[in-house]
DNA sequence: CAATCGTGGAC
DNA sequence: TGTCCAAGATT
């Protein structure tokens, strides 16, 4: 096996990308980074980053954020645990560490939302420390460099690739040198159709001696997403500021926790608009009456896919203020305030077609 | 510990 | 239209 460790870092010195976070000192700017690259691509994380550095610019201040607000400006970013975590996180390192993120790789993965891999990434790259990290570029790089033949999503393949990343670590350059695995991963060592005239360490790379490149990594099977059909209904009434709509709050835990959106519930095998009203008096109590049909959304989440029947519905009885305290999960938003209530896609869809609307 | 958790881009 | 998959963590 050539020395592969100099050439890439080698190669890192001079294809080292220019990304926002690399061009800060700041150990909380690559903290946010890394929780915000969780499964999400840098072109995507760029905007989102540069956003949350400006509104939250030290822990401090995010500490001393609403979850509101913080969900807000993570609107669209998806994986919102990762925000309630990070948001909490703040709170402990500033009442319990004096706002100092600390530097050892067991002190950060007790932090919510730190792992394995990103307690890794930020003692390495921000606090200079000699820590592995193992991600879906390292895997990927991994699996090939040394052909690993155990699925690299495996007990026993992760554990044979953790340890190929210690092994191989450059003691004193271990930030420089996750860094260079990773951009390597992201822009030469693809997972499909990878550029290996272009890489630095292809004569090191036993698939490719072997010829079995992109038969790596090798993956376990994936099961098969079910598909549900849901109903959401939009109701409007005439407020002292203008329209208003009436929105309910999710469950901070699971999925899309603590946004808001239109009320709906599944109407698996019935008729959608007949669905709509016994589905909202059985989840939120609400007696509606539906009236036109809105359209129809389809969307795909990680482990199933909707179809969601969006309708225009009245109130058959009035929400009573009484309720609407009690039961903060419901409530009447201005259509000014709207942006400031977390959705998801489907619901911010529904929401920016309404105002469209109701602007012509 | 296998299931859960979003969204967008590439093909 | 469908499938894969991306700087993973949590339960």
């Amino acid at each position: 096996m050539i020395d592969f460790v100099s050439r890439l870092l080698r190669w890192y010195e001079q294809h080292r990308r220019n990304l926002p976070w690399r061009n800060y000192l700041d150990s909380y700017a690559i903290w946010v980074s890394e929780i915000m690259l969780q499964q999400t691509r840098v072109e995507t994380v760029i905007p989102y980053f540069e956003r949350w550095m400006e509104r939250f610019p030290t822990i401090q201040s995010l500490a001393a954020a609403s979850e509101q607000e913080v969900l807000a400006v993570w609107e669209g970013l998806g994986y919102y645990s990762r925000a309630r975590n990070l948001h909490r996180a703040a709170q402990v390192v500033v009442e319990r560490f004096e706002g100092v993120l600390p530097s050892s790789v067991e002190a950060l993965q007790r932090l919510p939302g730190i792992g394995r891999y990103t307690a890794g990434a930020i003692a390495s790259i921000a606090f200079g420390q000699d820590e592995p990290v193992l991600d879906g570029n390292v895997r990927r790089v991994y699996a090939r460099l040394f052909d690993v033949n155990l699925a690299v999503d495996s007990r026993e393949g992760e554990a044979e690739l953790w340890k190929l990343a210690a092994e191989y670590l450059p003691k004193g350059r271990a930030g420089e040198f996750n860094q260079a695995l990773m951009d390597l991963g992201a822009a030469i060592c693809l997972p499909r159709r990878p550029r290996c005239l272009l890489c630095p360490i292809a004569d090191s790379c036993l698939a490719r001696q072997r010829g079995v490149v992109e038969e790596r990594p090798v993956r376990l099977p994936q099961v098969n997403t079910p598909h549900y059909v849901q109903s959401a209904a939009v109701i409007v009434k005439r407020g002292r500021h203008g329209l208003c709509t009436l929105l309910a709050k999710r469950p901070s835990e699971g999925l899309l926790g603590g946004l808001w959106e239109f009320p709906n519930g599944r109407v698996d095998g019935e008729e959608p608009a007949r669905g709509l009203a016994s589905t909202l008096r059985e989840q939120y109590r609400l007696e509606v009456q539906v009236e036109a049909g809105l359209g129809m959304i389809r969307h795909a989440y990680s482990h199933f896919r909707v179809t969601v029947h969006v309708f225009q519905a009245k109130l058959l009885r009035p929400l009573y203020r009484a309720r609407e305290q009690r039961d903060a999960s419901l409530k009447w938003v201005s259509f000014s305030d709207l942006g400031e209530y977390p959705m998801g896609k489907v619901d911010r869809r529904i929401a920016t077609t309404l105002l469209t609307r109701c602007m012509s």
